[in-house]
Order: structure tokens, then C-alpha cells, then sequence
DNA sequence: ATCGTAAATTAGAATTATTCTAATTTAATG
DNA sequence: CATTAAATTAGAATAATTCTAATTTACGAT
């Protein structure tokens, strides 16, 4: 069982407060969702409905201003993949992913467990911004 | 100058008449836009502004036809952005890119510049289809 | 060459995810 | 409590892509 305190939540809650952002309750209920367990991927969808579930009125519009604000303050970060929506993801270290076309669900793949022997020069003049593996399989 | 014959519109038209589709003239006036420059990546906008620039008379809804069949055929794939539009690409062999999020360009990366020396276990159960690196930099 | 038919093309409508608009409400500060 | 910038909201708008259904075309068989 859930007990009354939830350590991911508590602090992606300090994430906000310590964020120039206001705590509205609204921030509140959809942290309390995203983060009760642990590291997660949702689409915008996702969040709503589960909203949903649990009763709360919170509009579509603003669950996604919600993530994208979180985004923005890296309490969440949003990964892309083959299908056609954006995820966010609860785990804002440095990681890869597996996405299952099968299923379209996204798993985590720690940092530890890819490694490059090589990478390629940066073309001329740009700057290195992150490194995205994605590693898809199906059933 | 372009010369009349040119080695990538063949080989493509070749991978065309040998596929099940039927070989149109659509099909191959795209082809010949698609191929004209060797390794290129295009969104289905790109591909339909320079049928409209040639004075062409293909639809949109062709265009699109026509770079799914063809990816559906390997004589094309698509590649996932961070950016929303679908690209597709005339190297349909296993590579890799940059992402610049400044320009929106795909620049290939070849196999070889990109060497993994630990790759995760796949999960129980499913198959793996691909690994797609994309190094995202900013100008 | 002509025919028959499945596949391709097309214009425009529909869909889907996401963002925008502009009116209303709220959080946080003094 | 008053002020005000920020947040929320419903609904409209946007943008990429797909779908629909009518028409045309490719191409193997006659
Ligand atoms: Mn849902
Ligand atoms: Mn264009
Ligand atoms: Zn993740
Ligand atoms: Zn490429």
C-alpha cells in the first residue's frame, strides 16, 4: 500500500517550489499522479485521464501546460519516439529507452548499461546537446 | 551538371520495378526528385514544394502515398525527430544522425563513426528491431 | 490492340495531437 | 485586504497526416 508519504513525490513537489513556478493545486494533483510510482512514462492522455479517474477537474489544456512547464523546469523531461505522441518521462537523469512497437510503451535503459567505444565529430561549428539512443523491439 | 543518367534514380527505379508496386508516373517523377542528390532526407512537404517548383501535378495525398509505400519497400525509411514532422531518408541502409534542433537538419552519421561497447539485455519475450542514435546539437 | 480488374491517384474531408486565444480565477506579495 | 502577474479554462485553431470515395491508370490476360 501507498503509505501517506511518497519519496518521488515529495520531491518533485520540492522541484517545484524551489522552480520560479506557482504551486497551484492543480501542479499539486498532477505531480501527485505522475510521480507515485517512481519512474513513468505518460502521454498528455495518460495524465488526463487518470485525472479523470481520480475525479479531479483539471482541463486537458491544462495538463499539458502542466508538463510543459515541468518540462521546461526539468521536473519531467519528454522523450520522442516512433509513434505519433510525445511522452513524458518522471526520470530526469541522463538515460536511453527500448520502445516496443508492439505495444507502444516506453522502458528505461540505464545510463551504465550502453556504452560507446565511438562517436562521431561534431559537424563544424555546432555544439553537442545529448545523445539519444532508442533502442525499438516488438513482441 | 547533371548528366542524364544518374546511379542513385537507377538503382531506385530498379528497386521500384522489382517491388509488387506499380510503376507510375508519380512514382517516378518522386523517385527521380528523391534520388537526384544522393543521401537526402525529406519531409513529405519538401518532396511536394519541389513537384510544385518542376511544375508537376502530384497531390499531396500521393506524395504521402508514396513515401510510405516506398518505405513500406525499403527503397526509403523514415526517421523520428524531436521535431514534428516525419523525415524520410534515401539511405535506407543502417545508420545513424545528428539533429540539429537550430536548422532542423538531418545530417547522416555513418555505422561505422558510432561503435557500442555494451548494449543492454533485451527484455523477456520481445525482439529486437532497431538501434537508433540520434546526437541532437544546437548551432 | 483491347479488356478487365486491382491498384493508384485525387480533392477534399476527417482525424489527432498539440497549441493558441482571450476571458476568468488564483497565488503570492506588500 | 489590494494588487498584479501568472495560471486555468473552454473552445477554437493549427498542423501533420490519414481517410473517403470517386475517377483514372497500369498491366497481365485475352
Ligand atoms: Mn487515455
Ligand atoms: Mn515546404
Ligand atoms: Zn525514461
Ligand atoms: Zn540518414
Amino acid at each position: 500500500m501507498n503509505m501517506n508519504t511518497n519519496k518521488h513525490i515529495d520531491v518533485a513537489l520540492e522541484l517545484l517550489k524551489e522552480s520560479p513556478l506557482k504551486v497551484t493545486n492543480q501542479r499539486n494533483d498532477i505531480i501527485r499522479i505522475l510521480f507515485k510510482n517512481g519512474n513513468c512514462h505518460f502521454t498528455a492522455e495518460d495524465v488526463h485521464c487518470e485525472v479523470q479517474k481520480l475525479g479531479l477537474n483539471i482541463s486537458l489544456a491544462t495538463v499539458y501546460n502542466c508538463l510543459n512547464q515541468f518540462t521546461k523546469h526539468k521536473i519531467l523531461k519528454s522523450v520522442k519516439t516512433s509513434c505519433d505522441k510525445i511522452y513524458f518521462d518522471t526520470n530526469v537523469t541522463s538515460h536511453h529507452h527500448f520502445f516496443c512497437k508492439t505495444t507502444s510503451q516506453l522502458i528505461d535503459i540505464d545510463s551504465k548499461n550502453i556504452k560507446f567505444s565511438k562517436l562521431p565529430k561534431i559537424p563544424g561549428g555546432k555544439k553537442l546537446q545529448s545523445v539519444e539512443v532508442v533502442v525499438n523491439i516488438t513482441d
